[in-house]
DNA sequence: CTAATTTGACCATG
DNA sequence: CATGGTCAAATTAG
């Protein structure tokens, strides 16, 4: 049902939760998200092995449920056309033009990562689906751009290319998602993840979990791992510092972790062109395209390690932390 | 033949 | 209503 694209039938029902209810919501899961964080970062050695596990599971507990209730649900069925697409001539007439759709719009810096470049090549695999002429620049059309496997494997990644008005030899490239495909000729590693992922899993996927758990999607074998790199960065210090005599499977479990860590973390050398400047930003409310609540984006792969130099982290929705952390993302030029 | 692009229409948002 | 993003039929390229 549902495919992308497809027939998303109706929007009938849903009850179409209050705005300022999400962002309450929202704003009380960041706020534990952040007290999640800081427990992770400040791991103060007694504090890690005593408050943790109880305390997080609080914390995590608490995150969900606010994810998770009223206005997210992912059944809910909020997205898509919002109450009713009305489609103009198509119904009965039968014209030449059937039109199904639902032109959503964009705006409010999402995620996305601004990009000013000679070079179109970026690695991976794009297939352009509109072009239109805009304010901005009447002379330069943008064009728009998504990736070729968003049919097979449901790469929401999309970009925006448009030729620089002040220097016409350049590219501005807005990167909207991530890269959850993978190029087919490149893949890295094999996952056979198995018993002691589950663990990450619970940790990690906060919203995710339960979503994904429901989730029609073929292709997620490898998804624990991956996010399990995603995180790195918080959850290795924990592991490094904590080290309870208690459980020699944190140590092997770390070691597991760190091991895996250079792959996502390294990745930003061969992006594309010898002198890019990067303007990205990670702005505080973007609903995904279909992510927490379609329910058919499957968490986060990193893509082909070659490629992509950004976007690697899987915990974007909570992102931006307020204090100076965005080192959740591997934006670094 | 299949796959990618072109192009005008549709539609949500401000 | 204007603008911008997306869809999908038609067209072109491989």
């Amino acid at each position: 049902m549902a495919s992308p694209g497809g027939g998303v039938g109706d929007g009938s029902g849903s009850p179409a939760t209050e705005p300022h209810e999400v962002i309450d919501d929202l704003l009380e899961a960041r706020k534990q998200a952040v007290m999640l964080h800081n427990m992770l970062q400040g791991t103060s050695s007694s504090s890690c092995v005593a408050a943790s596990t109880r305390q997080l599971n609080q914390l995590i507990d608490g995150v969900m449920s606010r994810l998770q209730s009223s206005s997210l649900s992912p059944g809910g069925g909020g997205r898509r056309g919002s109450g009713g697409r009305k489609k103009k001539s198509a119904t009965a007439v039968a014209g030449p033009h059937r039109r199904s759709s639902s032109g959503r719009r964009r705006s409010k810096s999402p995620f996305v990562k601004t990009v000013t470049t000679k070079e179109l090549e970026d690695g991976k695999q794009w297939r352009k689906y509109g072009q239109k002429h805009i304010q901005d620049s009447p002379n330069n059309p943008r064009s728009y751009y998504r990736c070729t496997h968003r049919p097979d494997q449901g790469c929401m990644a999309t970009k925006q290319v448009q030729a620089s008005e002040s220097n016409p030899s350049e590219f501005v490239i807005n990167y909207y998602g991530e890269h959850t495909c993978r190029d087919p000729s490149t893949i890295p590693f094999v996952v056979e993840a198995e018993a002691p992922i589950a663990d990450y899993a619970n940790l990690i996927s906060f919203g995710s979990s339960a979503v994904a758990s429901t989730s029609r999607d073929p292709l997620r074998q490898s998804h624990h791992r991956l996010m399990a790199e995603a995180v790195d960065t918080t959850p290795s210090c924990s592991f490094a510092n904590c080290h309870s005599p208690l459980s020699p499977e944190c140590a092997s479990e770390a070691a597991a972790l760190s091991s895996s860590l250079p792959l996502s973390t390294v990745v930003g050398s061969a992006v594309t062109t010898p002198s890019t400047s990067i303007v990205g930003s990670a702005p505080a409310e973007y609903d995904w395209p279909s992510g927490l609540a379609g329910g058919d984006m499957a968490s986060s792969f990193p893509s082909s390690p070659s490629s992509l130099g950004f976007m690697t982290g899987s915990l974007g929705s909570f992102g931006n932390l307020p204090g100076d952390d965005d080192d959740m993302f591997g934006f670094d030029p």
